[in-house]
DNA sequence: AATGAATGAGCGTTCATTCAT
DNA sequence: CATGAATGAACGCTCATTCAT
């Protein structure tokens, strides 16, 4: 279960790729602006730089923009996050430093996540696995960084514990594009980052026994 | 801002209710099935058990039928938490009760809930304010009940704090619906309860000082 | 070939003759602002003051209605023409005075006779015969009135001649409503009467003898 | 306000103008038929020769067609007055055979006059300022004309008389189109042209002194 | 490899007409 | 006699997809 391939009737595989990210980056904007539905082919086509006859020279159907589009899109979020997280020695101070990349990566992404995950559903059945795959090896990124610090000592969980934890760190990430609308009104990304990451790490009755 | 109102030629007032039942009814396993998008509007008439023509003696246009849905959805979600949370003296247990209800109430409309809002987005301007007011009715029952707890002494939170954790309480009840492909396989419903409620309640370093 | 009858499923034939003219009234003032086929059998049963339902117990379809609207308004145009073209003793004063009152009534009456011209060809080909009966009855009453000057020897004129006035009078009076755009801006009602009365007696290069 | 632009998706300015004759012939047949409004697109689309997707890279609604018609009708009519009246030197001579070419192009594009004076009540709000303007400016041509032969001093008419004959001339044009039903059981065209002829110059009271 | 004209299934919506009450 | 809820054929229009050039 590689990468799901989508077919391009172009032989030349570096143009193919070329094309495909003109495509892509016209279709991420349109998406934001009006969602997979209400865009059209034709407009995918404008935005790319390129006739409607060519946009079909590199894909099958409409359903494969939007795969390719959520497919870069978790790329892009994968790398910055790897990029980060890979170093992490498994000290509490690095899994906050993680956590907090992540959120800023979330922030700095928003648009494109959103776009992701209000559109995926439009995937057909065969496109869905591929992208619950990223999904779960994102999450799992988390749960690696999590365990290196049970490993350590510097925590103690269970498993169960720590997946949950992985979840709510990658739920709460998105949140924040999710739910502008309410918290950045309430929050600056730095407030965000500072009151989850207590929240998490403190739980709501640490006073009590403080 | 009131209710937004949705026209009907129809005067009978109880027929109105009555048709745009079956119609929310009939729409809502469409919707959950296909999607907004793809569900025609004499998918859903049939679905309600009439014709394309009498269909449109209840609505206007096909957003209405959206609309009508969320709200309906909204409705039902809001009466089950209000039942329960309203009574709740500001204790931690009565806090943690409302938890596990709330996440009970989105175990059981979890096809409802993951209706409203992949497809919310699909609503008009001019709706979704409506919408949005509601999200945050919901989201202030939360708020309540906590900040009740703090007037009693029971915990001591600043008001950001307070907010963050009502959200995060909330998403938290989405996300077991939203992501059944991961958690319903880890957990059963009153595992995911009681995991969420010790995290939230005890945060992650708690084994530090214990 | 009387008058085309329409269907009526009510007995009672003044009830019927009531509610057809509150249908007619009704339906003038709808295709005046919008045409027949922009108007609503709905729209026609309110401006009416009646429901859909009893609409049709009075008329058998939609066009029943248009032609009911035409034949009261060539009713009422003939009414009023014949009240004063009877009275005539073939003089040319009383020609003169005819076609003065007839370009009045085409005035006062401008707006009912632009709807039955414009709206009558979507009559159905079996109302049409009784619709054309009417117009020849009208220029009729145009063509006795010039006969009986040429048989005073006020007039000599041959046959041909006779209907060819009768008709250009006829259509100059329509033509005051159906070129109002033009004709209305240029001139008053008196000027028109007297502008074309002149030219249709003098003709344009009497002056050339004068 | 130069001509109204009709949008099309097509490129090719020239193919744009033969599929835009395609289907004005067509769409002329048919609103002959059963006019404007019982016109489909889709017959438009049959009759034309081509699909109804095709239609719609042409024409942006179907009011775009009756437009696309009325002006065509217009242009043609024009034409072929002009290269008439253009080289008129302003003699009464010259007037006469203007009027008599006038008549003959009304007869013999009849089914286009009817079709356009018919239905272009129908055209928006928007629309209907460019037709009009049309109108105008056919009349002006016989206003000039005849302004010529005063000028020349053939003709003594005030102004106002002037653009009443004008009126006239083109009303009765129509007339023969309009009225054909009556008019052209009792005459020939080229004695209804000599019959207005005489009537308009000499009237109807000129042998009383003859 | 690139183009864009052509296609037609399918959509949301309307509205004349019917008929049970 | 009057009502108005129900019907569904039919409409104008869109847009993903194809294919000749």
């Amino acid at each position: 279960m590689e990468k799901r391939e989508v077919h391009a009737s172009v032989k030349d595989e570096s143009l193919v790729n070329k094309r495909r990210n003109q495509m892509i980056k016209g279709a991420v904007t349109l998406f934001k602006q009006k969602g997979f539905h209400r865009t059209t082919t034709r407009e995918i086509a404008k935005a790319a730089g390129f006739s409607i006859g060519t946009l079909y020279e590199y894909i099958r159907t409409k359903e494969d923009v939007l795969y390719l589009v959520c497919d870069s899109i978790y790329d892009q979020v994968r790398e910055r996050l790897q990029k980060d997280l890979d170093t992490k020695q498994g000290t509490l101070e690095s899994l906050k430093r993680g956590i907090a990349n992540y959120f800023r990566v979330m922030d700095e992404m928003q648009d494109e996540v959103l776009v992701m995950y209000q559109e995926a559903k439009s995937l057909s059945k065969d496109a869905l696995p591929y992208v619950l795959k990223k999904e779960i090896e994102m999450v799992g990124m988390f749960e690696d960084v999590i365990n290196r610090c049970v490993e350590n000592g510097e925590l103690v969980l269970a498993k169960q514990q720590v997946q949950m934890i992985a979840h709510n760190i990658f739920v709460q990430g998105q949140m924040w594009g999710f739910r502008r609308w309410a918290l950045q009104q309430i929050y600056s990304l730095e407030e965000y980052i500072e009151l989850q990451t207590e929240l998490l790490f403190k739980g709501i009755t640490l006073n009590e026994r403080g």
